[in-house]
RNA sequence: GGGAAGAUUGCCGAGUGGUUAAAGGCGACAGACUGUAAAUCUGUUGACAUACGUCUACGGGGGUUCAAAUCCCUCUCUUCCCA
């Protein structure tokens, strides 16, 4: 299922590919999120001309709209969303941390009121493998416990304890029902910022034989110092034969990071979310067009990127577009971001495969944070 | 010709004697955004000054008052109604 094609001198960074039921995915990847079952303003066809292999949906969410009879009848996410390549659904594992106020833990699954209408729901963990076997996930998470920076060592191990004692009956309950062959599923490390929890939680996931292994709880708000720490200690625990996902990241710099710790694969709303902001990402770092001085600025977004919104349009007519509020702002800037990390992602591959890493970073950062970002 | 209402800081629009450089909205300027309750949210927006502050401001002019965007007189303009 999963194939280390080269590795890297210098660091943990691997280049290789997942086989998945829809298509194979070349890894590192970067997988676009569209948690409603549509990447936000694109249509299909725009992202497999990108090449995008895979992209990611969300469990709650279309759990709790459209709901599982309307895609039960449109016989799952694939058919009914018009996308025929790969979708890792996540859990609810996130909205457990993100709605925190309308949700609560429970011993054997999380209880919460939809955020749309109020109403109650209880979901086991197992009634989340069922909710992603609906779906047709190709890669399903299980639901997890994902904790805040700033907490109690004891409240870190009391979320580890139930996102553990739900990934076993996680496991069990895919075993049980689950064609392995056709969707797999992955296991969650949480732990918080103590790198002793999180190792007991990686023995504990690997002791369940999960096809992958993903790092949840990170970028939640701690520093990048943080952050750095506890991807460079949890990574290289995890299988090496495995693949490795961590989640919600993220930022160009954040992923060179993470490449070199030994991570595949990455989601993040960041850049479709600024991008419907008016922040869009150049090899010199991002950039705001909303701002007055592209009033005049008759150049592309960025001149070294061959997508089709900077082969035909101006960061002065980009500006005039956000500032009348006109829809294809947000359609043309979120294409050129999903392009942007797609082709920075292809360069980090190559990187990999052609051993120079340590080099492309270091040359990728000392223009990309010329802005700050 | 007669009658009525009104003119507020880029725009719209509150405010009817003193906590008013003047609500709110829009616009403008800037910032944030990391497993998406986000086409969202935050800040600034009279001038000068890093700041303490100092000026100039509610159509023009003139009054009343310790104090006026708010009261009085007058002029100019706008809108509506009746002829």
């Amino acid at each position: 299922m999963f194939e280390i094609k080269y590795r890297d001198n210098g660091s943990n960074a691997r280049a290789g590919e997942l086989k998945l039921y829809h298509n194979s995915v070349k890894t590192p990847v970067f997988m676009p999120v569209g948690t409603n079952g549509v990447v936000k303003t694109f249509f299909p066809k725009e992202l497999y001309e990108m090449d995008i292999e895979i992209i990611l949906s969300n469990s709650y969410h279309i759990y709790l709209r459209p709901g599982m009879d309307v895609i039960k009848k449109a016989n799952g996410l694939h058919k009914f969303s018009a996308w025929n390549r790969n979708i890792l659904t996540d859990s609810g594992g996130f909205q457990v941390f993100s709605l925190s106020k309308i949700v609560k833990i429970k011993n054997d699954g999380v209880e919460f009121r939809s955020h749309i209408d109020g109403s109650k729901h209880f979901l086991t963990p197992g009634d989340v493998v069922e909710i992603q076997k609906t779906i047709g996930s190709d890669i399903m998470m299980v639901l997890d416990h994902c904790t805040p920076p700033n907490i109690s060592y004891e409240k870190a191990k009391e979320a580890l304890d139930t996102t553990t004692r739900w990934a076993s009956l996680s496991r069990d309950y895919y075993k049980n029902n689950i064609d392995t062959n056709r969707q797999r599923q992955f296991g969650i490390v949480q732990g918080n910022f103590f790198k002793d929890l999180r190792e007991r939680s990686a023995n504990e996931l690997i002791n369940l034989d999960f096809d992958g292994y993903a790092i949840g709880g990170l970028s939640v708000g701690e520093t990048k110092d943080v952050f750095n720490d506890i991807i460079s200690f949890t990574a290289p625990i995890l299988p090496v034969d495995k693949p490795r996902y961590l989640m919600g990241v993220g930022t160009p710099e954040y992923i060179l990071t993470s490449v070199e710790a030994g991570i595949d694969m990455f989601d993040c709303v960041f850049p479709t979310r600024i991008a419907r902001n008016a922040s869009v990402l150049t090899k010199y770092g991002r950039l705001n067009m909303r701002n007055e001085k592209y009033k005049f600025d008759e150049s592309p977004v960025d001149e070294s990127c061959g997508c089709y919104v900077c082969k035909n349009f101006s960061k002065s007519y980009i500006r005039h577009l956000f500032k009348a509020n006109e829809i294809s702002a947000s359609r043309l800037a979120s294409y050129h971001n999903i392009y942007f990390m797609k082709s920075f992602m292809d360069r980090v591959r190559e990187s990999i495969i052609s051993s120079n890493f340590a080099e492309f970073k270091r040359e990728f950062l000392s223009s990309y944070l010329v802005n700050g970002s």
